[in-house]
DNA sequence: GTGCTTGCAAAGACTTTGCAAACTT
DNA sequence: AAGTTTGCAAAGTCTTTGCAAGCAC
């Protein structure tokens, strides 16, 4: 799998934007690379930290909106006190989220179909749409069965409906 | 339009849980039941205070589990820092919001083939959809281009899509 | 009377911010 | 050198909670 996202490619979005490229902002970046999953500000600083265990929670707190606002680092709102986040890779932007009630795993999904349904709306209410989300909470049926889930070993970033 | 979640639905639904009925639940379910659109915990304590002024902060936040668990008010987390809710007034229950970025009003919406969707996900993943939302951010065309948005000032709860 | 509820204020959880020092350009 | 960025700790925002007094049953 190639990644895109690459640290090139951030300097460019911070040259961009007008601001500096600081160690900190690269070493946060590097750890939302390095992350695989779905992961929370928290997670990033503590990942963060085993780069340079120097750089604050503050400095996570005000690198990840450069990011998100770049499109490297996407935001997920799955209802939680806290705010999640992941790097894609390379792929299209995924339009559904499927969080698993049993392993609290988030799946990426492809929705191909969901904008006829934004679209269908917006005529409806004179609207614009600008973006759409499906969120399905969902449970394990082979954890009911069985008593374990295979979901919850196995990366699957990204699924196609 | 007939209001189905009366006083006395309310009181059933305490008495289902074992919950006594008070002057502030009853009070707080009442003012719930007054508000025409989407609220806050914050409105709704306004609102509560009102009918009467002593009951609490604290009482509110105690009691918005006790209505959402009985289905009389529903949550609405559409990603801010704080949750909305809205009473449902004998509707079947929407599957989607759409949020004005210009108005910040929420529509509730019927989304007819949205639970196609979940479903497929659910086979791919082997997980059983527990519930599912559509989520739409949109802007007003309207106000772009004659800079006033009739959706604003109207109430539109329920749309079909 | 028993024990659930309430109001108050304090605590909690996550995130943001003011400020002086440090760093990028 | 000029102005951004950082770390620290404090503040902020929304929500929850411990406790003694009050109320429903």
């Amino acid at each position: 799998m190639e990644i895109q996202s690459n640290s090139g490619n951030f300097r460019e979005h911070l040259a961009q934007q007008g601001l500096r490229v600081t160690n900190q902002r690269l070493a946060i970046f590097g750890a939302a690379l390095d992350s695989e999953d779905h992961f929370t500000a928290e997670d990033l600083l503590e990942r963060v930290h085993k780069i340079d265990h120097t750089i604050s929670r503050a400095t996570v707190y005000r690198t990840l909106p450069i990011l998100t606002e770049s499109n490297l680092v996407r935001e997920v709102d799955i209802g939680k006190d806290y705010k999640f986040y992941y790097t894609p890779r390379g792929e299209e932007p995924t339009q559904a989220q499927v969080i698993c009630t049993d392993c609290e795993k988030i799946f990426e999904m492809d929705a191909p179909f969901l904008e006829w349904y934004g679209q269908s709306v917006a005529k409806k209410l004179g609207l614009a749409v600008d973006s759409q989300r499906l969120q399905v909470s969902a449970s394990c049926e082979n954890l009911k069965r069985e008593g374990s889930c295979e979901n919850c070993t196995t990366e699957q970033l990204v699924q196609s409906l």
